[in-house]
DNA sequence: TACATTCAGGAACTTGAATACCGAAATAAA
DNA sequence: TTTATTTCGGTATTCAAGTTCCTGAATGTA
């Protein structure tokens, strides 16, 4: 695994998203989508699940349903999307969440944090839009 | 959680060391290290048998035994320490570990991988002397 | 209307990493 | 030699993510 903490779910939901995108105004279904990317067409149900909740998708059922997007590719960044599904992550104070620390200025934070930050950005500025011709 | 992946255990394993190299040449038992971190005995114990396998710390038993570092405090790296514990991480390729790919350009590895080097040669870069003061 | 397709969502199961437990072995000191 | 202390290492337990299963609800098509 990477050393930066995203799920397999965010996976799911940042790929699935970005096939969505490029296949614009065109909706996609659960089904498509998991063969598309050989994924677990269940998990990809509950990742969707929770985009729709969170209005980044419409869902529309029935024959020639499926799920498209709900704002414009380019209104939508790669962070709006994580967030929905790695949705915990703190940016500052302890890295590790501890209360109690056995040393008066914290040995990790200060670069931990920095590049927390640059991550963040980075998610941040990367927009649906960007990946359509991919 | 922070939004790098560093784990209890490596967590664990990065402070503990620490505060060996800020009592050097004292060692120091495990014991003692868990009260100091308010962490789990018997979890510390188990990280630092992997240290000691590693050959980053010497391990002394019975009374006024413990862990003492093996090398020079300023000859241990972050990374070092890091590897050991959470030891499976991945620089390159697939940030997701995935064979398959929908995309025929990632949209994602390129600044993914920026990151992950960056994470590596921070905490390459980190060495235990810097923390004797902390 | 009847039917096939698709999303919704609860509940149970699986799996692997992380964490905890416990008896054994080593060793310093009394 | 006895006792207390400490690491060693196998095993067991816990926990959360992922997975599967199932029933229900919406909706286009014949």
């Amino acid at each position: 695994m990477s050393l930066v903490n995203v799920s397999e779910g965010a996976s799911l939901a940042l790929h699935g998203m970005a096939l969505i995108a490029r296949q614009q105004p065109q909706r996609l279904s659960v089904k498509y989508l998991a063969e598309k990317l050989h994924a677990s067409q269940a998990h990809l149900a509950k990742v969707f699940q929770k985009l729709s909740k969170a209005k980044l998708v419409k869902s529309v059922r029935g024959p020639t349903g499926g799920f498209q997007l709900n704002k414009p590719a380019d209104q939508i960044t790669f962070w709006d999307i994580f967030r929905v599904i790695d949705g915990d992550k703190e940016l500052g104070g302890c890295p590790f969440g501890k209360e109690y620390c056995a040393f008066h200025t914290c040995i990790f934070s200060k670069e931990l944090n920095r590049i927390s930050q640059d991550i963040y950005e980075t998610f941040n500025k990367m927009k649906l839009s960007d990946f359509v011709g991919s």
